[in-house]
DNA sequence: AGCACGCCGACT
DNA sequence: GTCGGCGTGCTC
């Protein structure tokens, strides 16, 4: 009789065929990265007759994960002979997306060094490398057959100072090698023509370029500039383009089919043929740290990019990092300076305004509004900066003291007259705004503080012949509509020019010849260290936006404080000397850059789990051998309560980096598998530089 | 992150 | 009697 025994080797199917292929070779491992919070990779048998040296690390994979039959795109990172899993227990491979990488090994080695620095899931982080559709294990397409000509070059060889003559040799000499190169310049020094001639010489050596910039609306002027300059393909990305133009810029660049990437931080992980060097415009910016998610800063892993390619990385910006200052003095980076404006140019001159016992309108006071009416008459432009948004921030009860609080934030909610709104900053919540108190009913509700559009208004009634624009995150919401405003201003429509923080970025004003900043003091009473430095950068970036070309420009800082050392510094000496000082202060203290540091956030709906899972934390790192890091807290946030969740955080500080990260790399997937962990919405952010 | 399993309240 | 709430646990 016939026996099948089809139905026993179905059963041990899976033995079986192990043992044929032990016969033959050992089984074949993939080492996979997927995208979810866990700090592993997966093992799975190889697809079944693949070819062992056709197999290409950091190539997309499909693979079954989780229930029934779901999948999702993994990553190869690894191939093995063996697994610490039982091999029943492996499933196998679907298919391999990319018969080719999309990713070297190079940019492979950045991402997991990402992923051990940041103490971030290798498979979130090798995800954040691939444009949306690429992440879904759509395939790449091809976007050009070859490389474009890289050597047809318009109008090369512009004249230059000596200073930026100096500049262009040292980087050009350093070029197919490792160096960081800190280009300190103030703005209209010429760093941008020092960035186009290295630029050329790279392009030159057939290879190509990465430029990050810290903010989108920096884009369009830089790509006009090198497309005037340059006819060579250049890609641009960043988050306001569709995820169609995003991956194509991501391929052109993968493929080599582009020479230039502009972007912003989130360009810094595109693959790239043959890169020859990373520029980083306005270094000191802290939009080059992502505050959510994987919160890398694109300056330091530009660094470590540059170190794996051997390539040099340029550093470019007129009131330079405190770290990056550092790293010059210990001999890591070579500072180079662009000591004067190009040109005719001349730089503007700084003066402290003191408003003490002055009579003030609308946050204006007298000299200033005189000051005003001088340059307005010479029909020059007048820039104002407040960096507050509003009508006021906050609406006060004359009554009763009755202050209108957000309900989920601790925070005051924000008068926004026009539209007759209250609104929180930090959680959006709007309410009407009230005719009467809610708590005595009869007291006068009063606006108290002053925000953009109080001081618009006054503008308006005080120079009702003159053009005033207001410029921040509420009026320019509509899309395009900040180019427009500035396009306006070039031509000359505006007259006064009132803005928030987004005025300090990059943006030039050669008819400015006023610049006032309305309320210094705001910024120099913080508890987070970073403030002295953020608000000398921010005055310096201010003051940059004045008397460009032969007009000469002054600057007005109104004060109640006209012997702050920060303000007394920056006026009688510069930013090199003020920070100088502040690192000499942060050195006595054992503040970074001196030592290094990493913050735990933990926030929940529930007001004692934040508390209770940073206990655990801490309990968890005092388990650890001896580890020489500090935890400081956990203490309330400075923001307490946002958006309904109750926050906390705790500050682990160490003088070496190695045994923070040491520490960390121990403690946070252990800290990651605590029940509690699953309770709260926590995150880490190593070298934090927001506090809060 | 997803996704399923599981044990308790208001609905056709 | 069921639909669905989100607490808990798992992913090679």
């Amino acid at each position: 009789m016939f026996v099948d025994n089809s139905n026993l080797m179905l059963a041990d199917k899976t033995k079986v065929t192990l043992m044929a292929n032990n016969a033959i070779h050992p089984p074949l491992i993939f080492k996979v990265a997927i995208a979810c919070p866990l700090y592993q990779l997966f093992d799975y048998l190889a697809p079944e007759n693949i070819e062992r040296d056709k197999i290409e690390l950091g190539a997309r994979l499909m693979v079954p994960f989780g229930f029934g039959d779901h999948r999702k795109v993994g990553y190869l990172v690894g191939v093995a002979d063996n697994s610490e899993w039982e091999l029943e227990k492996l499933k196998r491979v679907d298919r391999i997306i990319d018969s080719h990488a999309l990713l070297s090994a190079t940019d492979l080695a950045l991402l997991r060094w990402v992923s051990r620095y940041y103490h971030h899931p290798i498979g979130e982080v090798i995800s954040t490398a691939f444009p949306k559709a690429l992440r879904l294990g759509k395939a790449a397409v091809l976007v050009a057959e070859q490389n474009p000509p890289l050597t047809e070059l318009k109008n090369t060889a512009l004249a230059s100072n000596t200073a930026q003559q100096t500049a262009i040799d040292t980087v050009c000499n350093g070029l197919g090698q490792f160096a960081v190169f800190l280009l300190e310049g103030v703005t209209g020094s010429g760093k941008t023509e020092v960035y186009l001639q290295i630029i050329h010489e790279v392009l030159k050596r057939g290879q190509q370029v990465l430029v990050l910039v810290p903010e989108i609306s920096l884009t369009p002027q830089l790509e006009e500039r090198f497309k005037h300059r340059f006819a060579v393909n250049i890609a641009v990305s960043h988050s306001k383009l569709t995820d169609n133009q995003r991956q194509n810029a991501w391929l052109q660049a993968q493929q080599g089919a582009c020479s230039i990437l502009l972007g912003t931080r989130s360009a810094l992980f595109t693959p790239f043929t043959h890169l020859g060097l990373i520029i980083l415009d306005e270094e000191h910016d802290s939009s080059f740290k992502q505050q959510d998610s994987l919160r890398f800063s694109a300056r330091d892993v530009a660094i470590v990019r540059g170190k794996l390619l051997n390539i040099p990385v340029l550093l470019g910006s007129a009131t330079p990092s405190f770290e990056s200052l550092h790293n010059v003095a210990k001999q890591r980076y070579q500072w180079l300076h662009l000591p004067e404006r190009a040109g005719y140019s001349i730089t503007p001159a700084l003066h402290l305004l003191d408003i003490r016992n002055k009579k003030m309108r609308e946050g204006l006071s007298e000299a200033l509004l005189t000051e005003m009416q001088t340059t307005l008459a010479k029909n020059e432009q007048v820039l104002l900066f407040l960096n507050r948004r509003g009508f006021a921030p906050t609406l006060i009860c004359h009554g009763c003291g009755w202050v209108a609080r957000c309900l989920h934030c601790e925070a005051n909610l924000v008068i926004y007259a026009d539209e007759n709104l209250l609104r929180c900053h930090h959680c959006g919540t709007e309410h009407r705004l009230l005719n009467a108190c809610p708590a005595c009913k009869t007291g006068e509700l009063t606006p108290l503080g002053l925000g953009t559009e109080r001081v618009e208004k006054v503008l308006k009634k005080v120079f009702p012949d003159k053009v005033t624009l207001r410029l921040d995150t509420d009026s320019v919401r509509r899309k395009g509509s900040l180019e427009n405003y500035l396009e306006q201003i070039h031509q000359g429509e505006i007259d006064i020019i009132l803005g928030t923080q987004m005025l300090a970025k990059g943006h030039h004003f050669p008819n400015v010849t006023l610049v006032a900043i309305l309320d210094v003091d705001s910024g120099l009473f913080s508890i987070d260290f970073h403030a002295a430095e953020k608000v000398a950068q921010m005055i310096v970036q201010v003051s940059g936006r004045a008397g460009r070309a032969e007009k000469a420009g002054k600057v007005i800082m109104q004060t109640r404080q006209p012997d702050h050392p920060l303000l007394t510094t920056l006026i009688q000496h510069s930013y090199q000397r003020f920070a100088i000082s502040a690192l000499a202060e942060r050195n006595a203290a054992g503040l970074p850059p001196f030592s290094y540091q990493a913050l735990v956030n933990a926030q929940a709906r529930d007001e004692e789990l934040p508390v209770t899972f940073l206990k655990a934390f801490i309990d968890l790192a005092a388990q650890t051998p001896k580890h020489n890091v500090l935890l400081l807290g956990p203490v309330a946030a400075p923001m307490a309560k946002r958006a309904g969740f109750h926050r906390y955080q705790l500050l682990l500080q160490s003088n070496q980096r190695s045994d923070l990260q040491t520490l960390l790399t121990t403690l946070i997937p252990d800290v990651a598998k605590l029940k509690i962990a699953a309770k709260v919405r926590w995150s880490l952010d190593v070298d934090p530089v927001d506090l809060y």
